[in-house]
DNA sequence: CCGCTTAAAATGTCTATACAATAAGTCTAG
DNA sequence: CTAGACTTATTGTATAGACATTTTAAGCGG
């Protein structure tokens, strides 16, 4: 990380340093741009660069004529990452398989969309080495992905499909558990009242919803890691 | 968002808007740094830091003499904001109120821990409005916050403390979905085999770990969400 | 047609300067 | 002592120019 070039690169991560060490606590006021300038015998312009991504990034607020602040650490934030199924099994050098098991045309129910209108419903059970890894429920909205009617997710599963054809969503992300009930815990080979682990992702691009998922995780078999940083390490 | 002040500011969200909007395909190349100096009528360096601010946020990547290019949308990704439990319930206008329910030096089991080393076991419930809500069991490295020691955690949950004493730390979380045993469900009032919905999360500082700690909510009572958008709304 | 060199296009960074915007501090009148 | 006006320190943004860096593309010799 501080291998970057450059001289703005270095001051920013100096004083990143500074106050993840603890150098410099949370409310002490840092040297103003022109104290840095002095030090680092550079132009204001490369210090305020630094600066002004410290600031961007939280770890400092800059206030004009009072100076600029180590900002207070943050409420706690995990940067999930929910992977591609697919990826992932890559990763762990497993099998990955998926089935699609109901595939049906039908209106849409009232709540998130628009009631009536034509969505497709999908239901698809995700293999790791051709044992159950999840259980997908999801409905499309079919006039936001036209597409989708002739997509046949045979090589691709239905959410990596999505990814490819609807560019820069946003999501909202829930995350909960529950206990399996019959029909799940069948597809999931577990026995009844088993915990889940569920998430249930809504997905919109350009002011209307495209689709709603819901994946239900066998408890032992899966779980959501995040690495967190004050410095947001990419 | 978009009522930064700044002609660099408005050149950024232009652009973002032809992103998020489809105008601007993934893969597309957009126009060059000198083009959009001519459109907007204005210098190179302002051009460039719209541009610079693209691809910090991800929306664009850029490589020399080749150009700028729309990025492909990222794997999906969650930002998930661990509430602190007093915050959460004045959102809500419920009461909070906690309990220590053990206190106790031990020295640490072999683990992340240096083994050997002098640690503070804490249990803790947390109550919404009376109701337990969750059940903690926290690990704090002493010599890491030696203040702990003398810490009451009577007015604040240890959590919370913590937050105060450590300044700038990182964190890694794991969300994972289990079935109460025995002594949960009791703190929980809950019975044997429900479904908790769990939390781990191992805060560093400095290189050195300073809290592990386990949290578990009651299925139906907790969940988490997240909302994630390209453009990262702050 | 291949591999090497060379040119050039695009982004990356820094400098120096100017002026704008904000808000803390200071002074003054009452 | 206080309210309001003024001063000024500090950050925010923009400009224009210079040079560095990277990598594609072109040219050329074999």
């Amino acid at each position: 990380m501080t291998r970057d070039q450059g001289i703005a690169a270095a001051i920013h991560d100096e004083i990143e340093r500074l106050i993840l060490n603890g150098t410099w606590k949370p409310g002490q006021r840092i040297p103003t741009e022109l104290e840095l300038t002095a030090r680092y015998d550079c132009a204001r312009m490369t210090v305020h660069k630094a600066l002004a991504r410290l600031a961007e990034r939280g770890l400092i607020v800059r206030r004009r004529r009072a100076g600029s602040f180590v900002a207070a650490p943050p409420a706690e934030q995990a940067v999930l990452t929910i992977g591609d199924f697919a990826e992932e099994a890559a990763r762990t050098g497993q099998r990955y398989t998926h089935e699609i098991l109901l595939r049906s045309e039908i209106p849409a129910p009232a709540g998130d969309f628009t009631t009536g209108e034509p969505l497709l419903l999908l239901h698809c059970l995700h293999r790791f080495d051709a044992v159950p890894a999840a259980w997908e429920e999801r409905l499309i909205r079919i006039a936001a992905v036209p597409a989708v009617r002739t997509a046949r997710f045979e090589r691709e599963a239905p959410g990596t499909w999505l990814l490819r054809h609807v560019p820069w969503s946003q999501a909202e992300h829930e995350i909960s558990a529950a206990t399996a009930e019959a029909g799940v815990a069948r597809r999931l080979n577990l026995r009844r009242g088993a915990a889940l682990l569920c998430l249930r992702r809504r997905t919109w691009h350009g002011g209307g919803i495209v689709t709603d998922v819901r994946l239900s995780f066998p408890a032992e078999r899966h779980r959501f890691t995040a690495r967190f940083s004050a410095t947001t390490e990419k």
